[in-house]
DNA sequence: AATGTCTGCAACCGCGCTTGT
DNA sequence: GACAAGCGCGGTTGCAGACAT
């Protein structure tokens, strides 16, 4: 349709910007495929809804993703795959596309690391009882005392990743029960992170009631009573577990 | 300084779902 | 019920700037 029109693709001119505000905030949100008949755009109502929910949208964040930030994605990308509207809806300001981007360029890409070859080898000859147990010895041990400069954030994820991957060796499409059976394996860095963001910061209070104000994720309460079961025996609450897991 | 490569991000595309006629 | 239009989503591409050689 678009193209049989000839409507005009790339860039956004800031004068583009200004005419898309102008109709969204007389009109509202929706009916996209109007704007080019009361603006003038020369845009498809798919090129203005874009514009308008990924940059132009009040109240977006800009710039870099807070370590909190990227816990969750990551935790909510074990659970829901590649669900980026859903995970975003649970990270006030992020749009779809960012985490999407984020999540490729930060995770995706690690996937032919050196370090991920090694564990390529050894998912060949350990079961995931061995791995586990591998992690939390590994985790009591001298580990903690790193820091949390870029390297070792970068090993961090690298072993989320990794352990990925040793969870879905098919990886694609998981289903919701190798999901939840993962789940203990995937939290092993987690709760031995060496320093997860400060709980007592105010950007810390804002996205935790922010997360509360949403529904939990389907199948989350599963994950975090198998890490319960597994991982945290002691931790017998979900606000425990939940804290421990995105916080200590 | 010039060139090649990598990275991050904005934007596009195709598909499927929903809604209206 | 059939069809078309609108919309949203996930995957992919293109490009500018950063970085390496």
């Amino acid at each position: 349709m678009g193209s049989e029109r000839g409507w005009k693709k790339g860039p956004w001119t800031h004068e583009e910007d200004k005419l898309l505000t102008e109709y969204v905030t007389l009109h509202g949100e929706g009916r996209w495929s109007s704007v080019a008949k009361f603006t003038g755009l020369n845009r498809s109502g798919k090129s203005c809804r874009l514009r308008w929910v990924n940059y132009l949208r009040p109240g977006l964040k800009k710039g870099q993703l807070t370590p909190l930030e990227e816990g969750i994605i990551f935790e909510l990308h074990a659970i829901l795959g590649n669900k980026w509207s859903t995970i975003a809806r649970y990270l006030p300001g992020r749009t779809d596309n960012e985490i999407k981007n984020y999540w490729r360029t930060h995770f995706k890409k690690k996937e032919d690391s050196k370090h991920n070859k090694k564990l390529k080898e050894r998912r060949s000859k350990v079961t995931k009882e061995q791995v586990i147990m591998e992690d939390t010895n590994k985790s009591n041990n001298n580990e903690n005392t790193k820091s949390y400069d870029d390297e070792t954030k970068e090993n961090y994820y690298n072993d989320q990743h990794n352990n990925m991957g040793f969870i879905y060796p098919n990886n694609n499409n998981p289903t919701m029960l190798e999901q939840q059976q993962s789940f203990p394996l995937m939290h092993q860095d987690y709760l031995s992170s060496p320093s997860w963001p400060d709980t007592t910061t105010a950007d810390y209070h804002a996205l935790w009631f922010s997360l509360w104000d949403f529904d939990v994720p389907q199948g989350f309460e599963e994950h975090v009573n198998n890490l319960t079961k597994y991982v945290l025996p002691n931790q017998a609450t979900f606000g425990d577990v939940f804290h421990n897991t995105f916080l200590v």
